[in-house]
DNA sequence: CTCTCTATATCCACCATGGATATAACCAGG
DNA sequence: CCTGGTTATATCCATGGTGGATATAGAGAG
């Protein structure tokens, strides 16, 4: 998972929420709120699913815990190579939903 | 799955591969090498996903076999459904493209 | 005739996902 | 002061999606 194979779903709108995040950085329970919001609630990330991700994210040093931030909340940033792996994860999806408007799956389809 | 959930990312490229085969088909060979040419390598489907996933998306009516098209391939086709469903998740993809873009991980890391 | 490529199919191990559950701190209200 | 709701993190488990190995078979090339 730390080389260049294509995140999870998860682990890129995890990655996405930290570079979103004011100052690179977010912590958990605010990464849930921010995927939801992001995605018009189509995606919730289950705690499961996100703290692990983010134990992975870290183990694979894409992100990265910030310690002493917060006595409550363990904030996270992105690392260079996190928003490398992100960044090639973007054109990967931006090329399939090229793809998809090319095969005319944007619009709705009753109107064809 | 077959409900208003977001589709799993194999299942979203093989409706896009059936959506741009010419007539709207195509068979499960030719998907594995449109779904590596589409994402430039990065997603090289395996037989045991690319299989299980036409079952299902027949099973869920986004897709439907044609019979007798060939002796030797079974083609397959996007139904209205599967359409639809694609058309939904191709949003969602936009979606987190552009976020990903508003975040600046479009481009490369080190030109900035 | 054999080897390779095309093509489909099934089985299995791995692990990502989501939900349930537990714990604890903080805050507002009675 | 105590209680309930919200914030926040953490772990466990069942489900199932993914990918690789394996098997089979027809077609074409040498």
């Amino acid at each position: 998972m730390a080389d260049g194979n294509p995140l999870t779903p998860a682990a890129f709108q995890v990655l996405l929420a930290l570079a979103t995040g004011p100052g690179g950085r977010a912590h958990g329970y605010g990464i849930m709120g921010f995927v939801a919001e992001v995605t018009g609630g189509a995606v919730q990330l289950g705690p499961g699913t996100l703290y692990r991700t983010l134990t992975r994210l870290a183990a694979d040093d894409l992100a990265e815990e910030l310690p002493g931030e917060d006595s409550r909340r363990r904030y996270y940033r992105i690392t260079p190579a996190g928003r490398a792996a992100a960044a090639r994860e973007t054109a990967l999806l931006a090329r399939l939903v090229a793809a998809a408007g090319d095969a005319g799956l944007t619009a709705r389809p009753e109107s064809a």
